[in-house]
DNA sequence: ATGGCGCAGCCACTGCGA
């Protein structure tokens, strides 16, 4: 079993490159963020043509969230309870034993707007969900762009990005928080130590620097951590693919034994 | 070897992303 998460930044100018790479790397199950488009404007016949089914829940221009899964699975819920004028942030599919969740945690703009309470409130809202509607003694897996550099390991400048709007402790505690419903970040479990980012600005040359952040996870359930065998971040996918432009996240990919 | 902002929209600038 493969489960990816990737932020597509707008599926409908990725998906040449996004066909791409299922081919090249076949996950089974992919969470994907930032569709850009509404739930009735999803390429579902590519798609279904590169082999998938989507469980999808999109909004005109912004957020919107799918998980992508080879078998048919079954569609759980879409949006987050109180949150809903965050707006297409979260959808969760069963598929065989599993639950896959996608979600696109809110930017929060700066620490001054009023989307950074909402961010947090949005934090606050997922780790209630959480811990209320999901079974964490199967398999499940909350795959996502998060917008928050846990950990000074998960900044390309801990010094530099000190406080500064994914790096302050409201954020990191929300998603201690979160944590604390029992999920495992699997980057960190399986490598602890492992200095890896997973966004990079397109400004700038950040890529070719390596001035990136970690904020797309895949957490994972008891069940889901013990089956774990490899994870990484599809780096490859950050570059250009030809005529192709790459999302300014990368995949990030893990396998279950 | 790679890359130097990119995407959506009542559009050619502006808002947003992180």
């Amino acid at each position: 079993m493969r489960i990816a998460t990737w932020n597509v930044n707008s599926l409908n100018a990725r998906l040449d490159f996004v066909l791409g790479w299922l081919e090249d790397r076949r996950p089974d199950a992919v969470c994907f963020q930032e569709l850009k488009l509404t739930t009735e404007a999803f390429p579902y016949a590519a798609l279904e043509a590169a082999g998938y089914r989507a469980s999808v829940y999109g909004q005109k221009s912004w957020n919107g969230v799918a998980v992508l899964t080879r078998e048919p699975a079954e569609l759980v819920s879409t949006g987050l309870p109180g949150a809903e004028a965050a707006g297409a942030r979260l959808v969760t599919a069963r598929v065989g034993e599993w639950t896959v969740a996608s979600v696109y945690v809110p930017n929060g703009k700066t620490l001054v707007h009023p989307d950074f309470e909402l961010k947090l409130d949005f934090l606050a809202r997922l780790r209630s969900h959480v811990e209320s509607t999901v079974d964490r003694s199967r398999p499940y897996i909350l795959g996502g762009d998060f917008n928050v550099a846990h950990t000074d390991r998960d900044s390309f400048d801990p010094d530099a990005t000190r406080d500064a709007i994914f790096h302050t402790e409201p954020e990191r505690r929300a998603l201690d928080a979160l944590l604390g419903t029992g999920l495992v970040d699997l980057q960190r479990e399986l490598e602890p130590d492992t200095r890896v980012f997973s966004w990079w600005d397109y400004r700038g040359g950040s890529f070719h620097k390596n001035e990136g952040l970690r904020i797309d996870l895949l957490l994972a359930s008891p069940p889901a951590r013990a089956r774990a065998t490899k994870v990484w971040v599809d780096r490859d996918y950050r570059k250009k693919k030809g005529e192709l432009t790459p999302s300014d996240h990368a995949p990030v990919v893990a396998d279950f034994g």
